[in-house]
DNA sequence: GTCTATACTAAGATAGAC
DNA sequence: GTCTATCTTAGTATAGAC
């Protein structure tokens, strides 16, 4: 807030995650927002280029915080080893600050496929996969890992397993999440 | 083609979905369809009352075939016993016919969701969830079977598992989702 | 029965006044 | 830092040509 006048900026963030998170990202119109804070859609553009750039300053810093993750795996010496750890950071930031930002993004993929701001969702995750899922050759393997990524984010999704309280779905998505990822003993049929 | 002297209809279904799986169900505009059809926009509405219309046909049989999961689970006696078949009738509908078709709905859940198209998705999701986790009672038994089914959709997805070829992929993905399926022998921690 | 011409409302976006 | 006015293009609707 140092050089600012006006925290319209952040209300702008705030209102807009509301109405992204209830209706979907395509379906909010920047008139809905602007109306919401009572200022006219010209005024959301003098802070932000874009609707696009809305979107991208709420994702930047989940974001970030994949790329600590995935930098933290990538200078440990051991791969197998460090996935259980992955999953556990991960899980903290879902269920944590960024819980709302995570399901909206999982909620509006294809939204942000093209956009700016998909990079941050769409390469992020493909770098988890691959930290995750560094010593899996075959199909299955490789399938294994990455559901448990998945897990970690649809259990702690109110849309996917809603029934339960929020922090039960949360220890269950991690428990799943860690055993796909543990290495196979047995062997299908 | 009984009534009909045009094949304008199906023309525009096939187009439809090709631009909705290439670019999404928002970022596809009607103009887009016309040109490459080479008619004008309202040709489109003289064949469908609304976009809507267009991404409900596609979708509406795939929504019987899983109806017809979905009645047939019902009928059996035993819920347990019946839910690895569910899963592979799942398995051939999505590596089968309707690969494309649930590659979209899954790719566009939040553009569908208010869409009438969107039950035709969402609720027959619910009632497979419900039919496959009939006896689970905690979250993370009902976390698994659900699972199974994403495994079954995100397997045969290419952007998921694209690195493998798809026949192969969709044989990792039934594995794994009868894997999830499974009950549990031994706890967790 | 099949399609074009035309028009309407609302969306994202921009220029310039205050 | 915010507003008014305007632009383009989206989805939608309908009157009427063939």
């Amino acid at each position: 807030m140092a050089g600012r006048r006006t925290d319209t900026r952040e209300r702008i963030q705030q209102v807009a995650l509301d109405l992204f998170v209830e209706q979907g990202y395509e379906k909010t119109s920047l008139r809905e927002i602007a109306e919401r804070l009572g200022v006219t859609k010209a005024a959301l553009y003098y802070h932000f280029r874009t609707k696009e750039d809305i979107v991208h300053s709420l994702v930047e810093d989940v974001g970030t915080s994949f790329d600590e993750i995935i930098e933290w795996a990538r200078a440990q010496g051991d791969p197998v080893g460090v996935r259980e750890e992955v999953l556990r950071r991960l899980s903290v930031l879902i269920t944590g600050r960024f819980g709302r930002i995570v399901q909206f993004m999982q909620d509006n993929q294809p939204a942000l496929k093209d956009l700016h701001a998909g990079a941050v969702l769409v390469t992020r995750l493909r770098e988890l996969f691959a930290v995750v899922g560094v010593d899996e050759a075959d199909a299955e393997s490789q399938l294994r890992v990455r559901l448990a990524v998945v897990a970690l984010m649809v259990g702690n999704n109110q849309r996917f397993l809603g029934e339960f309280p929020a922090d039960e779905a949360a220890d269950a998505a991690l428990r799943v999440a860690l055993e796909l990822a543990s290495p196979r003993s047995g062997g299908a049929t």
